[in-house]
DNA sequence: GCACTGCTTGACGTTGACGTAAACGTAAAG
DNA sequence: CTTTACGTTTACGTCAACGTCAAGCAGTGC
């Protein structure tokens, strides 16, 4: 009968070390703590080392889409702050409501660009397997 | 009767300055001096002075939107040469589709966190407004 | 006890994308 | 003919996002 060991060698659920993390996510060790001395994540400390928890693991997951769409570090922090910012007074709220705004303002500015440059690359490549055709 | 005055002082579609594009397209001269100097763009010269035309707007509009993206300079310039490139001889048809299917896939992938991305801000948005709702 | 392995903290190096300052050419305006 | 407004090259500076040592701590294996 499988009983939930806990001091299992592989670690699918429980926490993880640095090396875990970096390499399940296709980053150095390195990177990581840079995310982390910019304030993007705080995993906790067991004595000197880092123990990361999901709750690293999602915010990691949210820090490498928001490179891969082209944002500094010090704005995907903000962003992913605004997650977990006070909203329980109006004027926070409004704030909050504010930021998303912009947020999306420019994610969908970025979506204009994309869509434009998609649809340039596929008309070209058109283009091309026309003329790939003609060729016989 | 407006004669086709060539001494305009409003190059409404003439040759440029790089100061005009540069205030045109919202960028320094500085960068898009720097542009040039990565063989992005080719302006002509008349004599020591840089003269831009149609063509060199239509590749800082290139140049900057993909700079919106994220991408970095370098494969930029793979881009936009890419559409100049020779397709001539079947082979170098064949390298430029295969080329276009790589940027394809990188641009499918950015369209995919993008689109990510606005989900959660707007479940997030569509929260908070609740919220905001439930304060009266 | 001691080596080995993995983690930690500095601290300096690197690359990309420009900024900035110096020093000089040039052409129209006064 | 000098001033003023742009333009040019050369060169070093800067900032972000890490890379790359160097040197030390900490549990583990024998």
């Amino acid at each position: 009968m499988p009983s939930p060991s806990p001091a299992s060698t592989r670690a699918a659920d429980g926490p993880w070390t640095i090396a875990e993390v970096a390499e399940e996510f296709g980053v150095t060790h390195r990177a990581v703590r840079h995310y982390e001395e910019l304030g993007l994540i705080h995993p906790e400390r067991r004595g000197t080392q880092r123990v990361y928890h999901r709750r690293d693991r999602t915010r990691l997951a949210l820090i490498l889409r928001g490179r891969r769409l082209g944002f500094p570090l010090d704005e995907i922090r903000t962003i992913i702050d605004l997650y977990d910012a006070p909203r329980g007074r109006r004027s926070q709220l409004e704030y909050v409501l504010a930021q998303i705004g912009e947020r999306r303002d420019d994610l969908e500015q970025k979506r204009h660009d994309l869509d434009a440059t998609l649809t340039e690359l596929e008309d070209f490549e058109s283009r091309c397997r026309a003329d790939l055709a003609a060729l016989g």
